[in-house]
RNA sequence: GGCCUGUUGGUGAAGGGGUUUAACACGCCACCCUCUCAAGGUGGUAUUCACGGGUUCGAAACCCGUACAGGCUACCA
């Protein structure tokens, strides 16, 4: 009996080696710069924002490398996997033009990429095939403690304030006789597979995070769990390794609570003798309560779920921006000097990120989406809105089908020019900002002048005799002026403030008048614009509907 | 308890011993412009870089300690 038949015991199936898989999954044929990158999610929750992040990084580091961004789906806990996890992923990257060159979906039976399968669930040939050879090797052995065991150990530690896990003494199965041990199994007994470990925790191993930079962190010790007894599929831990190995990933750019596992994966790659990709460790998305910081929460900040942005039609480049504002200090000022590229093209360094955690800043976010949304045609603003409201107000989308043309005469109010309006921070705020402009919302609109009716009718009256539709935006100021000196208006409101009882009120109050019995409301974009856009027809019915009340 | 990482305004941050009386952007405030908004313009907004020591002619920057925060310490990822 020798570990050749443990081996064979545990595994009777599994008759490829290491090589073989190799073989099948050979280097990749790319350029000498190119990265590979991937995001390898498991489907437990919905994708938020703590996701969001490593994805651009991820995606930008291949892009820009003409390497490969690839997407894994990272199954092997099949207990907490939660329905359409997967089928959100995808519609993220399709909502943010992300995507991956390699990928499989399975709900949809498609596949892309020679390096399949991507689930890691129907990976576990492999897997095992590479456990077989630790078994083999003598690297990995069988472990039967009872997670009753498990539990005492670690209580006993922490009661001794000792280091809690399974290494040295507390391994209690490493040095199991090969004869012992495949009895135990012939007699059915539930085990474990954990690696024999060959670090010492005292001593330290430089590691070199791209992000953090040099640093010193002690040698694993721990007898991690590599194969779990319920499934016989493996750990995060392992199939980080088989995976990123036979994938050939260059760069893991990863969230910063995976830089304690390091020392694990470290050994890993050195007990099979594989080179470890790089590692870029990234910061925490922070949020503020009250006095303290903590992790983004999805149950507690509805800002960390994807569907927060979209659901309030924030432009999908716009939170990309925002996100890459926080993922790399040096953004903004390309930015600056590359206003048209695309982001893809920002020359991503991991010395730039921030090691710290960072709030993510919504104000910010709506100051990116300002300008984003200032800088684009009136057809895109179009689109956008559209593409919103089809999925958020029908009853607005079937208007905007209906008045296609006439709403986008309404959203190029003042932005073919140098410095365009910043109105719009988002798409379903456009509704709300110009609803008025639309019949079907202003006839029940509730009016209510600060001024005296009286006043109001006297100043429509008179309006209305002047009002040509035709007129130039200056002719048009030039009676508006003309009218406040006829009806004892000031007509700039210095002359007014200087001497308030001379007048009945300010070219203000004329103006506001006007401008509240056309749109009900006391801010409006420029009213000649409006008026244009509007019509004679409906600018003189709206005035009309005040002066017969 | 152990291990790891961090700490510069309200936010993201630049800066890695003298050019910093701490850049830039967002926010906030004030004023200007102005038919109301949105913009735009100008200015203000950290008595000082978590704290305490040290090194130095000189420290936000280098060293040590402390505090605080976060992460990990699962047959979760």
């Amino acid at each position: 009996m020798n570990r050749e038949d443990l081996a064979n015991l545990i595994f009777p199936t599994i008759t490829k080696t290491i090589a073989d898989y190799e073989k099948m999954y050979p280097e990749r044929n790319l350029e000498n710069e190119a990265k590979v990158t991937r995001f390898a999610p498991s489907p437990t929750g919905f994708m938020h924002i703590g996701h969001f992040m490593p994805t651009l990084i991820n995606y930008v580091l291949a892009k820009q490398s003409n390497g490969i961004f690839y997407l894994r789906n990272e199954d092997t806990d099949s207990s907490r996997e939660v329905d359409g996890a997967v089928s959100y992923i995808r519609h993220v990257f399709s909502h943010y033009h992300i995507k991956p060159d390699e990928y499989e979906y399975k709900d949809l039976n498609e596949t892309k990429g020679l390096y399949a399968p991507y689930i890691q669930s129907e990976r576990k040939e492999i897997y095992q095939t590479f456990i077989k050879y630790l078994i083999q090797e003598g690297k990995a052995y069988p472990c039967f403690l009872t997670p009753e065991e498990i539990d005492s150990i670690r209580e006993g530690q922490a009661k001794d304030k000792r280091r809690i896990g399974i290494y040295g003494r507390y391994a209690k199965y490493r040095d199991l006789p090969v004869e012992e041990a495949m009895k135990r199994i012939k007699k059915g007994e539930v085990y474990t597979i954990r690696l024999k470990s060959s670090g010492d925790f005292n001593r330290k191993f430089k590691f070199n995070d791209l992000a953090f930079g040099e640093m010193e962190l002690p040698e694993n010790d721990l007898d991690i769990p590599i194969m779990k007894s319920k499934d016989g599929l493996p750990t995060y831990h392992f199939a980080h390794l088989v995976d990123d190995h036979l994938m050939h990933t260059t760069h893991v750019v990863r969230g910063q609570e995976w830089l304690s596992s390091v020392p694990i994966h470290y050994e890993l790659f050195k007990t099979f003798g594989f080179k470890m990709p790089k590692y870029i460790h990234i910061p925490l998305i922070l949020k503020k309560d009250g006095e303290s910081i903590r992790k983004i929460s999805k149950r507690l900040d509805p800002e960390a779920k994807m569907s927060y942005y979209e659901e309030k039609g924030y432009p999908y480049l716009a939170v990309i921006e925002a996100v890459m504002t926080i993922a790399n200090s040096n953004y903004e000022a390309w930015r600056e000097g590359h206003p048209t590229e695309p982001y893809t093209n920002f020359p991503f360094s991991p010395k730039k990120m921030s090691a710290s955690g960072a709030l993510f800043d919504l104000d910010k976010l709506d100051n990116i989406s300002k300008n984003i949304i200032s800088r684009m045609t009136k057809e895109e603003v179009y689109e956008g809105v559209l593409n919103w409201s089809k999925e958020y107000d029908i009853e607005f989308y079937n208007l905007l089908i209906k008045y296609k043309d006439y709403s986008m005469l309404i959203y190029n109010i003042e932005r073919e020019q140098k410095k365009p309006r910043k109105d719009y921070t988002y798409y379903s705020e456009i509704k709300e900002k110009t609803w008025y402009m639309y019949d079907e919302y202003f006839k029940d609109a509730t009016i209510t002048f600060a001024s005296p009716i009286q006043q109001v009718k006297t100043i429509l009256e008179e309006y209305k005799t002047i009002y040509q539709e035709e007129d130039l935006q200056e002719q048009w100021f030039t009676k508006i002026k003309e009218l406040c000196t006829k009806l004892n208006y000031a007509t700039d409101m210095k002359a007014y403030k200087e001497n308030p009882e001379k007048y009945l009120g300010s070219i203000v109050d004329v103006t506001n008048i006007i401008r509240v019995a056309l749109t009900s409301l006391t801010t409006t974009p420029d009213l000649y614009s409006i008026m244009k856009i509007l019509g004679k027809e409906k600018v003189l019915a709206r005035i009309e509907k005040i002066l017969v009340k």
